[in-house]
DNA sequence: AATCTAATTCATCGACTGTTGAAATTCAAC
DNA sequence: GTTGAATTTCAACAGTCGATGAATTAGATT
C-alpha cells in the first residue's frame, strides 16, 4: 500500500512524544505507544526499529523546525541591527522565542516535546549525547553571536552563560507546574508569554553579569575564534 | 537481629540513588537494585513498601541535610550584613553553595542525588509534587529573603526568578557533560567550583535584571505578606 | 535455654517486556 | 487481472517486571 505508511509512522511518533514525555523513555512501552496510535504493536519496530531508534526519531522531527525558525530570527535581529551587533536581547530571544511561540500556539504535540526534551537535557543516560546531536550546531552559531555582543567576554564565558540558560529554557518549557504551587498561583506555568516575557530579561541580565565579572584578560578583543563544526 | 537492617537499608538506599540517578525510575528494576546492594530482592519491599517509596526515601534521605546547611548559610549571611540586608550574592550562595560542597566533596552518592534530583525536577510524572515536597519550605524562605534584598521587586517575580534558578541549578549539577562536548573542552562539568563561581554571578544578574525590568507598581514597597508553610 | 519478634531467604505468581517470523492484506504498476 | 513489493496482522518467543506468602534464620529478652 506504499504511502498508507506514513500515516501511521506519523500516528506512532504522536504517540510515542506524547507518552515519553508524560512518563520518560523506560516508562512506557511500544504496547502502549501502539495501543495509543491505535495501530499493531510490531509496526513500532517495522518503521523505526528498536525502541532507542523511536526516541531518536521523535527528537529529529521537530528539531529541524525549531533550528530553523532560531536561526531565522537571529538573521532577522542582525539584518535590522546593522551596521551594529544586535543587542543581547534580541539573539535571546532569537533563540527562546521559537520555543514560546511553538509551545503556546503549536498544538499539544509541540508541548509534549519540550516536556521530553526538558527530561533528555537533564538524563544522563541521553543528555550528553542527544541533545548534542540536534542542537549544538545551532548553539555554536548563537555563541559566536552572543561573541559579537559581547566583545570583551571570554568565550568560555559564554558557554557556561549558554549552559546555565539551557537548564532556566528546557525547565521552564516541561511545565512541570511546580512553581505554581510554590508560589500559591502568583505563577502560571501555562502563561508561557508570560513566563517567556522573565525568561529573556533574566537570562540577558546573567549574560550580562557574567561576561562583566569575567571580561578577556588583557589587550585586544573581538577575536572569537571560529569553532569547526 | 533487630538492627543489622540498618545497614541494609543504607545499602539499599545507596544502590537506588546511584541507579535511578543513572537510568532514571523506570530504568531500573527492583532486582537492579537489590543485586547491585548484595541483598535479596525482597528486602527492598520489607524495608521500603513499593517502588515508589523507595525513590522517595533516597530523595528524603539527603533533602533534610541540605535543607539544613542551606538554611544554616543564609543566617549566617544575615548576622554579618546586618542591620542592613544581606546582599543578592551571599543569599543565592547560601542556596546553592551547600549544593557544590557536597557535590565536590561529599562523596559519589551526593552527586548521584543531584543527578537524579534534576530529573525528577524536569519531570512531569514527580516534578510537580516530589520536588515541592522536599524543598519548599526553604524556598519560601529565601524568597522572603530576596524579598528584603529587593524590597522593590514584586514577589511574582521573585518566583520566576527562583524557577529559572532552579532550571540553571539542577542541569549544572547533574554533570551531563553537555556543556563540555558543545564547547569543545573549554568548559568543564566535573569542575563543579568553577561553574559555582559563574553560576552565582549569572542569576544574581537574572534577579537583579528582572526586579528592575519589573518593579512594584506604586508607592510603597515592603509588604511582603508572609506566607503559609 | 526457651521465647518471641525482626530480618532474611527462597520460590513463585501473573503480567508485561522488546522483538521477530510467517502469514495475510493492500495498493500501485503493468 | 495478475504480479510484486510494501504494509499490516497475528501469534509467539524467551526473558523480566513488581510483589508476596511461607519457611528459615538471627538476636535480643526473659
Amino acid at each position: 500500500m506504499a504511502r498508507a505508511a506514513e500515516g501511521t509512522k506519523q500516528k506512532i511518533l504522536d504517540a510515542a512524544e506524547k507518552l515519553f514525555a508524560r512518563r520518560g523513555f523506560h516508562g512506557v512501552s511500544i504496547r502502549d505507544i501502539t495501543s495509543a496510535a491505535g495501530v499493531d504493536v510490531a509496526l513500532s519496530n517495522y518503521h523505526f526499529g528498536p525502541k532507542k531508534n523511536l526516541l531518536a526519531a521523535v527528537l529529529e522531527r521537530r528539531a529541524q523546525i525549531l533550528n530553523d525558525e532560531r536561526l531565522h530570527m537571529l538573521a532577522e535581529a542582525k539584518r535590522l541591527a546593522a551596521p551594529e551587533a544586535a543587542s543581547a536581547e534580541a539573539v535571546i530571544n532569537a533563540f527562546t522565542y521559537p520555543l514560546n511561540n511553538r509551545s503556546a500556539r503549536g498544538g499539544p504535540g509541540w508541548k509534549s516535546y519540550f516536556a521530553l526534551v526538558a527530561q533528555i537535557n537533564n538524563s544522563p543516560e541521553w543528555g550528553g549525547v542527544m541533545m548534542s546531536q540536534y542542537f549544538d550546531h545551532v548553539v555554536h552559531v548563537f555563541i559566536e553571536a552572543l561573541g559579537d555582543v559581547f566583545p570583551d567576554c571570554q568565550e568560555r564565558e559564554l558557554y557556561w552563560a549558554y549552559h546555565f540558560l539551557s537548564g532556566a529554557l528546557t525547565l521552564t518549557f516541561a511545565e512541570t507546574r511546580r512553581v505554581d504551587n510554590l508560589s500559591a498561583g502568583l505563577c502560571k506555568s501555562t502563561d508561557l508569554d508570560a513566563v517567556h516575557e522573565r525568561l529573556v530579561p533574566f537570562c540577558v541580565g546573567g549574560f550580562k553579569a557574567l561576561c562583566e565579572a569575567r571580561k578577556k584578560p588583557a589587550g585586544k578583543s573581538r577575536k572569537s575564534p571560529r569553532r569547526g563544526v
